[in-house]
DNA sequence: ACACGACCCTGTTCGC
DNA sequence: TGCGAACAGGGTCGTG
């Protein structure tokens, strides 16, 4: 689920619901997720409002009213629950807590989020807003691909001369922000790049040309999250669900969807992922 | 510096 | 139907 697009959907869905809103009651099941939680943090959110909620890679940080941040990843699993919104005529109520709900917030406006991941990849931290991107887990996060610092002049400098796979590469946070293993086989694909090519042997116009790709990828994807979330209806109020039409993750077998190509998805392991590919338009 | 594997943890799916 | 193996969209760490 949480790569950039689903962890931005996400955020827009929280919006309405914790931007300007204060916490009312903070709740935290667990000592630790990923990493341990922060001291006392039900106690530091508590009684403090979101002044703004960002996003950073695939971070959701929300800037309180104390001067500290929230921070929070999905990890591989991890969901963002809201319950006790009123949608139309409808009004749904609070589930019951459920297994591996570890954090809690009711907020004024009476909407209840609740973070709930059964692998505990995911992480939540508290940090001084002031400090800005000094963050541990993200001071080493690459520029944002939909942002003005992510050139083709600089994708193709940092992939030159590395061995590493043009797969592994975009995977590297360092390099670019976001990307998760199945956008980077939907983009490799778009581009017509064999994934295990080596990075730094794709020519730099062919290197360069998958800027656009990348922008053109998320922001579709980003798109179809923000459409299927308005339409979204559902009594425990589930955020980050979209279905996609995937033109190779998890296809393998199946027809390459090129028009034109005729050829058949094939699957690598890839550092231990699986990526999709199509051997015939796929260089 | 880089590349690779192991590991973190739980749930679901697949093959026998 | 049971049961173990393989696998899953995240990232970190240690090793060679």
């Amino acid at each position: 689920m949480p790569e950039l697009p689903e962890v931005e959907t996400v955020r827009r869905g929280l919006l309405p619901v914790m931007e300007g809103k204060g916490i009312v009651q903070a709740q935290v099941n667990r000592r630790d997720l990923r990493f341990p939680l922060p001291e006392r943090m039900a106690a530091r959110l508590t009684g403090a409002r979101v002044l703004g909620l960002r996003r950073r890679s695939k971070y959701i940080l929300a800037d309180l009213s104390t001067g500290e941040t929230l921070l929070v990843h999905l990890g591989m699993s991890g969901r963002m629950l809201v319950s006790g919104v009123a949608q139309g005529a409808f009004y749904h109520h609070h589930p019951a807590p459920a297994k591996h709900d570890h954090v809690v917030l009711d907020m004024e406006g009476g909407a209840r989020v609740t973070f709930n991941d059964a692998r505990r990849f995911g992480a939540m931290d508290l940090f001084d807003t002031a400090s800005g991107d000094a963050h541990r887990l993200l001071r080493d996060i690459g520029p944002e691909p939909l942002g003005n610092m992510f050139s083709e002049d600089y994708l193709v400098s940092r992939l030159a001369g590395r061995k590493t796979p043009i797969k592994a590469a975009l995977l590297d946070q360092t390099l670019v922000a976001g990307l998760g293993n199945i956008y980077v086989s939907e983009i490799l694909h778009r581009a017509g790049v064999d994934p295990r090519r080596a990075a730094g042997r794709l020519s730099a116009r062919r290197a360069g040309s998958l800027v656009p790709v990348i922008r053109a990828v998320l922001a579709e994807a980003i798109e179809a999250g923000g459409s299927s979330l308005r339409d979204y209806r559902q009594a425990d109020g589930e955020l980050g669900y979209f279905q996609h039409a995937f033109r190779v993750y998890d296809r393998e077998g199946a027809a390459c969807l090129k028009p034109g190509c005729g050829g058949t998805v094939a699957r690598v392991v890839q550092s231990g992922r699986s990526s999709f590919y199509c051997p015939r338009c796929q260089r």
